[in-house]
DNA sequence: ATAAAGTAAATGAACGTTCATTCTTTTTTA
DNA sequence: TAAAAAAGAATGAACGTTCATTTACTTTAT
């Protein structure tokens, strides 16, 4: 075991590392040379546990992307009223976003760039579904607007985004007022009155 | 005359080049003798227009986001009720998503990257002021929840920017039907009814 | 009106640097 | 002691940028 954990222990500082580094820079400036000085360990390293630097990036992508899901459904049932369903679910994921705000950030960053290759996006967007299918039944049961699912996400769940960056940049906190009021918005957004 | 025009063909192809590579390819594969060649120049022609790389970057995010801004705010006089008055610039925004899908990704590319330098980004912020002044006379009317402006933008004007990116993609297509149910939903948010 | 002189724009080759990656050697582990 | 892991030096390619030179145009002098 001891074996296993040194190996991932590396792994682990690489990526983050990775993940300090295209937060603060972006790609382009974040060497591989300067990953591998940050991870405690020889450039030479990084290829024995990562083909390239691309695919360094995209397994971080992937594995951020997957425990960001992870925290989004905890808690959640499907017995939940559609309301509370989406309160839960929408709450975790500004809770995320409040305390893991590099994760938040790198995410985001790869959301509105081409620095991950198309198929892996497409491949982190499938752990979404069970949002999905909330949005579904709340439609059918007349509790949300018959809008798509781009739609909704963009009016709740995106708006998210915007203010983990602004609260990088010291701009803007997000507190546990700020959040109530933001679900509110969220919800008046997409829910039929 | 003539000479000015020669000048400025060459600038804007060096802007036209540069969008088009960041977009596709991201900051880090856009590199200068790309820009150049697309641009139909040679690589040492870019530094009679601009000082380096990350200046053209900044120039052209400068330039996208003024002609973005005075799009914006086309039709719109301080005499019209809050409610219309944020209908127009909704809606001259969303019509300049529609039609100038390069330059909105680009300009959300960068709002969500360290590639524009903090201080460009605050200075291309600033021709945004009507709109916070309108939503400031809307909170004193009643009208609109006693939000910060950055919540108001998060919820109103910020989901396009993932509609645009969508659009990219050709997942989505924001139609006629689609403004109007996004703007409904966008007022809902932050309106009080 | 024409040729010479002067100027600004544009070029392509070349520079030094940095990067991702590999190769060879050393260290650690079992 | 053998094999796996890690290190560090080395490599070639690619990058941003510069520079000496040429081209295209304008002004001046005759």
């Amino acid at each position: 075991m001891i074996k296993k954990e040194k190996i991932s222990d590396k792994r682990t500082a690489l990526l983050n590392a990775t993940l300090t580094l295209v937060n603060n820079h972006g790609f382009h400036n974040a060497p591989m040379s300067k990953i591998a000085q940050l991870a405690g360990v020889a450039p030479a390293t990084i290829y024995l546990y990562f083909e390239n630097k691309q695919d360094l990036v995209n397994k971080l992508y992937l594995e951020v992307k997957e425990c960001f899901s992870n925290c989004a459904f905890e808690g959640f049932t499907e017995d939940l009223s559609v309301k509370k369903g989406f309160e839960i679910i929408w709450l975790n994921i500004a809770n995320y976003k409040l305390t893991q705000i590099k994760e938040a950030n790198f995410l985001s960053q790869c959301d509105n760039s081409p620095m991950i290759e198309e198929e892996i996006t497409v491949e982190g967007l499938k752990h979404l579904q069970p949002l999905l299918d909330l949005w579904q039944r709340g439609k059918s049961e007349g509790v949300i607007k018959p809008l798509s699912d781009f739609v909704l996400y963009a009016y709740t769940i995106y708006p998210l985004s915007f203010l983990v960056g602004m609260q990088e940049r010291n701009i803007c906190t997000l507190s546990e007022t700020l959040k109530e009021e933001m679900f509110e918005a969220a919800w008046d957004a997409i829910s039929i009155q």
